[in-house]
DNA sequence: AAATCCCTCAACCGCCGGTTT
DNA sequence: GAAACCGGCGGTTGAGGGATT
């Protein structure tokens, strides 16, 4: 599976990781972190280069990377992103916690590509349309009126919910405003983090959307519903976003 | 059972942009 | 401002292993 062990002519080995050397690598990080790749398999007592030591850190060795099979959400924001944004493995690993930009890069390769291809030829027979069903427990919301329906949902459930169930759902609203360069920036400044039930009661919270850690910073920002009726769902905007549900969360495209 | 084909994925390579000297 | 350094990115490679012939 991958290449044998070999030395390139300055003595630094290539190919093949042992697990002796994973070992060194994974405690000389957790000891002194990793601030220079350069001079790290020196100090590790390494044989390697910065880059390798890097890349098999990065891409192998470093904690809640996800291994095995993409789920079908997985594979649907692979196949979204890359329609938007081409070959930038690196932003959509972004959203994707846990998979590396080389595993997605490999997966779109041995299985994506395809399935993108045969998206396209179908995609031109489809009837452009109000909320569209997805395959995979993804749900589309493309017209201005579902976008504004979603969102009175979502704001209903969080204005008749007890402290209890803001604490205890999944419920997430996840939205970045870069998947969409045209609208507005989001004002996140005057919001809040704070969820204590005091607070709540108090009103404090009653238009705080609450947040579970996504991916990076961008998705750990608190959100004010008014914000996205403004911003997102003002037909003066053309609402021109995409939405989707998807395991408890809202994806803002 | 052996040979060949095909797929997967870890690893390498070259390039680029940002930072430091 | 130029050169050197460094980290990160995307394209590509190639060994291993499973599937097929």
């Amino acid at each position: 599976m991958v290449r044998g062990p070999s030395f390139d002519a300055n003595g630094v080995k290539k190919g093949a990781w042992s697990e002796e050397e994973d070992q060194k690598l994974i405690s000389f990080i957790q000891t002194h972190g990793h601030p220079n790749w350069r001079q790290l398999p020196k100090l590790a007592g390494l044989a390697r280069c910065g880059k390798s030591c890097r890349l098999r850190w990065m891409n192998y060795l470093r904690p809640n990377l996800k291994r095995g099979n993409y789920t079908a959400q997985e594979e649907e924001i692979i196949l979204k992103l890359h329609e938007q944004h081409g070959n930038k493995w690196s932003l959509i690993a972004e959203k994707l916690p846990g998979r590396t930009d080389n595993h997605i890069k490999n997966y779109w390769h041995s299985q994506l590509k395809r399935r993108s291809r045969d998206r396209e030829k179908s995609s031109s027979s489809e009837v452009k349309g109000k909320k569209s069903g997805r395959h995979n427990n993804m749900t589309k919301y493309s017209s201005e009126a579902d976008i504004v329906k979603v969102v009175n949902e979502l704001s209903n459930i969080l204005e008749s919910s007890s402290p209890e169930f803001m604490d205890t759902t999944s419920l997430t609203l996840a939205a970045h405003d870069n998947y969409s360069p045209s609208l507005p920036s989001i004002d996140t400044e005057s919001t809040t983090t704070k969820n204590s039930p005091e607070e709540y009661n108090s009103g404090a919270l009653r238009e705080v959307y609450k947040f579970q850690e996504f991916s990076g910073d961008f998705w750990t920002e608190p959100f004010v519903s008014e914000d996205i009726y403004s911003e997102y769902c003002n037909p003066n905007n053309g609402a021109a976003v995409d939405i989707f549900s998807y395991d408890g969360a809202l994806l803002f495209f």
